[in-house]
DNA sequence: TCATTAAATTGTT
DNA sequence: AACAATTTAATGA
């Protein structure tokens, strides 16, 4: 089950798991448009999704990439409000979703279920502060680099190991740019030794490396 | 186990 | 966007 469940009591990881449906949605489809009120916080349990927004000037902006093992959402049920951003599924992908009556119970009554969230908003927050702090990254391949950082967030997703499954048009859709520019911004990174290209995957060398990246470090223009 | 084929992914133009 | 090259998966002898 999922890692947060460690931080439960047996008796609230029971109540939790009677809480949780599961659905599955085919690559490319919308799970969710900004404005819908979908009423479950969501986890990712096999696929690939993205957090993303249109702007009004028409600019495609992503947040976040979830891979398997992350949630989202708790701010849209803590609120409850509608969502402020679009959800997409990037490939085929099973979803769990905890609703918001099992939500609600679990955040009243258990002490781990609010330890997780609250480490789980503050590294979100860290995370977008670090965006901002870059400000305007057009350089595609220091999107890509974000991108690909913020997958390995080891607070977020604390999988082990330091390779993940994802296709270069994946991580394309992802930083908002073609598969052609997407395969070689990652090229390139390769080349700089922070990352190794696999088919059908990537390993990574330096998260830390990928998190920094502006364009202007090593073969920078 | 090996050969053939289909599908997916990558590298180029 | 279209094409070629490469890798993997599936199938059947």
């Amino acid at each position: 089950m999922a890692f947060w469940a460690g931080a439960l009591t047996e008796a609230e990881a029971q109540r939790a798991l009677k809480g949780i449906a599961e659905r599955r949605y085919p690559a490319g489809s919308y799970i969710c448009h900004r404005g819908d009120r979908l009423d479950a916080w969501t986890g990712v349990v096999s696929g690939l999704v993205k957090l993303g927004a249109i702007a009004e000037s028409g600019k495609a902006m992503t947040f976040a990439g979830i891979a398997p093992g992350g949630w989202f959402g708790e701010g849209t049920v803590i609120k409850n409000e509608e969502r402020k951003y679009d959800v997409v599924a990037l490939r085929d992908t099973r979803l769990a979703l905890l609703g918001r009556a099992t939500f609600d119970w679990l955040f009243e009554t258990s002490v781990g279920f609010n330890r997780f969230l609250v480490r789980q908003l503050n590294e979100r927050m860290g995370q977008f502060i670090a965006t901002i702090e870059h400000d305007r990254i057009h350089d595609p391949e220091a999107r890509i680099a974000r991108n690909l950082a913020w997958l390995f967030n080891p607070v977020l997703y604390p999988r082990a190991g330091n390779h993940i499954e994802i296709t270069q048009e994946e991580m394309g859709l992802l930083a908002g740019v073609s598969r052609q520019v997407a395969n070689k911004c990652l090229a390139r990174l390769e080349a700089e030794g922070l990352i190794v290209l696999e088919r059908g995957g990537i390993v990574v060398r330096d998260v830390a490396g990928l998190a920094r990246y502006d364009g202007s470090a090593v073969g920078g223009r």
